[in-house]
RNA sequence: GGGGCGGUAGCUCAAUUGGUUAGAGUACCGGACUGUCGAUCCGGUGGUUGCGGGUUCGAGUCCCGUCCGCCUCGCCA
């Protein structure tokens, strides 16, 4: 085989004169009869190589040549020499070209599905997954597992020169039906008994703090059974970590000290110091808890100016929960955005679609006015609820600071719901107003934030039982401590109001990374485990292993996880998550290439001890 | 589990109100061509309209079911 000298993007005009092999796939070709051009790409990039008949080319290899077609792989060997026919300014190679005097055809290839091509549209993504040897030949998804790779290299480094150890933890786990449905895998030596896959590895990092290794990172998989999204896969990859003897701020240190140099290394941006923004802050202006404050609009609480219109619709939503405190889930509020210069953008045709949005979140409707200039030259609020409003317009539009032009849209329902469809209608407006700037890796801004002081704990909405907000290993934040050992588990107003210190870091409106102090006490993770409804037998008996780890000299620690994936959308500029995998699964968990998952022998499931039950195909 | 969108040639798409032989570009095959660069020109092959039913004189088009993919709610930190 004639081994290459050269990579399909090394050589210019410097290079003029040399004798070179190059290897690669035939990206294109331009058959004149006696003359051939072939691009011949590899990662590096293209390279055009010419088969000249006159040139002392032989003439089997110009019969070989002469069939040469889109992603055959060759290897061939000639001179670089300026091209003949002018530079091609498209090509970091486009001044040289490669006359070739000997050809190599190492692979011919069947018609491909699809050409690996960034110019021409895409193919459907079910045949890109099926053949993604294909798809990722693509400059573009080359570059992207790049970019990863880099990812990969600056984590390493950089929590290496913290003294952070790098361990690896079990991927055949210990099932803790706590959160996500679990992926099990059946063991064979004890009928009936199941690994789970690790959701996360936490408690294998909180242990390790106990076995006193005090810094530790992992680039992990993670694998949570639940139905995914564009940005969330089954399967998927966390930067893990967790440090000993420490405070929330060292952790949020340390963590913002990674994100500076991961977005100086890899897209060359300075991140100033990041904001931070209590969870309280986020739900009642952003509705949210990752609020993307790229650009300038908040949801307002009115229920107190709303509880004075004579509007039915919003009366009956301010009765519910009404004697609960404020900020219940169950209290009933009417949310307002103010949207500047809505009136004229947000159609109404716009508008009427946000009722259809809103009810997805449960949410019955919005109301919608807009502040147009009336015939007196005053504002005029033009709104199908005018009969309600317009008695108290001159204290509405100074309590919104309303000016003409905007417009208002409401939701009333009980605090959990409106702020969520507020939040989510939040979001919705500012696409439809066009202020949704372009992403970090299009020229756009980096907007970080930190959201910090979540509640411990949240009621669940089924069975009204209080659930851990993060998970049940996340300490009350070192000034509630004693609050929360103090407080009356039946004091639900109390319970509620105990914040974790608990941080997340909020990119663009996106959770990129979260963490949490860890309880190192016992008698603050009883109390937890109680209010939790969990019983001490019950406690020990999912969580034996780390209860004991913390009976023996636990350690003060606190750690994190980045959703590694994500970072690397962000960097990449892409919303699909299954650009940034090489080999992702789709929405049913199938891996089209692979064809994963199928059935297997019988005998291979009597060996673990299993039968299906499912019907057969 | 629920809602929405989609599936027509290898690929990207078209096909009027349900109407005659389902078209185009590209890829592929054959031919021509010595300076192209998404080469060009000439000719050709290529279809279970995802699959199964139904309505109809007639279905790519309408109805029912089903499979697959995507988006999304729930779920998921």
């Amino acid at each position: 085989m004639l081994i290459r000298t050269h990579t399909c993007g090394q050589l210019r005009e410097s290079d003029v004169g040399k004798s070179v092999r190059l290897n690669g796939w035939v990206n294109s070709y331009r058959d004149h009869g006696n003359l051939i051009f072939i691009d011949l790409r590899d990662r590096y990039g293209l390279t055009q190589v010419v088969f000249d008949k006159e040139s002392g080319l032989s003439a089997g290899a110009m019969d070989a040549a002469d069939k040469l077609r889109n992603e055959d792989v060759i290897a061939c060997e000639g001179m670089v020499r300026v091209r003949v026919g002018g530079e091609n300014p498209k090509l970091a190679t486009g001044k040289i070209e490669i006359v070739v005097d000997k050809l190599e055809v190492l692979a011919k290839t069947d018609n491909p599905p699809f050409l690996p091509d960034d110019l021409s549209k895409l193919p459907n993504e079910e045949l890109r997954l099926t053949h993604r040897y294909i798809d990722l030949r693509r400059p573009s998804m080359q570059r992207i597992l790049s970019t990863r790779h880099k990812v990969y290299q600056t984590t390493r480094r950089y929590f290496d020169e913290n003294g952070f150890l790098e361990v690896e933890t079990p991927i055949l786990y210990k099932s803790t039906p706590e959160g996500a449905r679990e992926f099990l895998v059946p063991n064979r030596h004890v009928p009936g008994s199941f690994y789970a896959l690790p959701q996360s590895p936490q408690l294998f990092k909180q242990i390790l703090m106990v076995a006193g290794c005090d810094r530790y990172m992992q680039i992990c998989r993670c694998f949570r059974d639940e139905d995914p999204r564009a940005d969330r896969q089954a399967e998927f990859t966390q930067i893990d970590l967790e440090m000993s003897f420490v405070r929330r701020e060292q952790v949020m240190e340390a963590m913002e000290g990674f994100v500076r140099r991961l977005w100086k290394e890899i897209a060359g941006h300075d991140v100033p110091p990041m904001r931070r923004m209590s969870y309280r802050e986020a739900m009642e202006d952003y509705g949210i808890d990752r609020p993307d404050t790229r650009y300038d609009l908040k949801t307002r609480d009115i229920s107190a100016f709303a509880g004075k219109m004579d509007f039915a619709i919003f009366k009956n939503a301010l009765e519910k929960g009404k004697d609960r405190p404020a900020f219940n889930s169950r209290k009933g509020v009417v949310k307002a955005l103010r949207v500047p210069g809505g009136a004229e953008k947000l159609t109404r045709k716009i508008t009427d679609g946000y009722t259809e949005f809103v009810k997805t979140f449960g949410a019955g409707g919005v109301a919608v006015v807009k502040v147009v200039k009336g015939e007196d030259g005053q504002p005029r609020l033009d709104t199908g609820i005018a009969k309600f409003l317009e008695p108290l317009k001159g204290e509405f539009l100074a309590l919104l600071g309303c000016e003409v032009g905007d417009t208002v849209l409401f939701v009333a329902d009980v605090y959990s719901v409106a702020t969520k469809a507020i939040g989510e209608l939040r979001q919705r407006v500012a696409r439809d107003m066009g202020m949704v700037p372009r992403s970090g890796a299009e020229g756009g801004p980096w907007n970080f934030l930190w959201v910090v002081d979540f509640p411990m704990f949240e009621r669940n909405k089924d069975t009204g039982k209080w659930v851990a907000m993060h998970h049940p290993f996340t300490s009350p934040n070192d000034d509630q401590m004693q609050a929360f050992l103090d407080a009356n588990e039946e004091d639900e107003v109390t319970i509620e109001g105990i914040v974790s210190a608990g941080y997340d870091v909020v990119l663009n409106g996106q959770e990129i990374a979260g963490g949490s102090v860890r309880i190192h006490d016992r008698a603050v993770q009883s109390k937890v485990f109680k209010l939790l409804g969990m019983t001490p037998d019950q406690a020990k008996e999912k969580f034996s292993f780390l209860l004991e780890a913390l009976a023996y000299g636990a350690p003060p620690h606190a750690g994190v996880a980045f959703g590694l994936d994500r970072l690397v959308m962000n960097f990449v500029g892409t919303d699909n998550i299954r650009d940034v995998i090489a080999f992702p699964k789709t929405q049913t968990g199938a891996d089209l290439m692979t064809r994963a998952p199928s059935p297997v022998p019988e005998g291979q499931l009597r060996d673990v001890h299993i039968k299906s039950i499912a019907p057969p195909a």
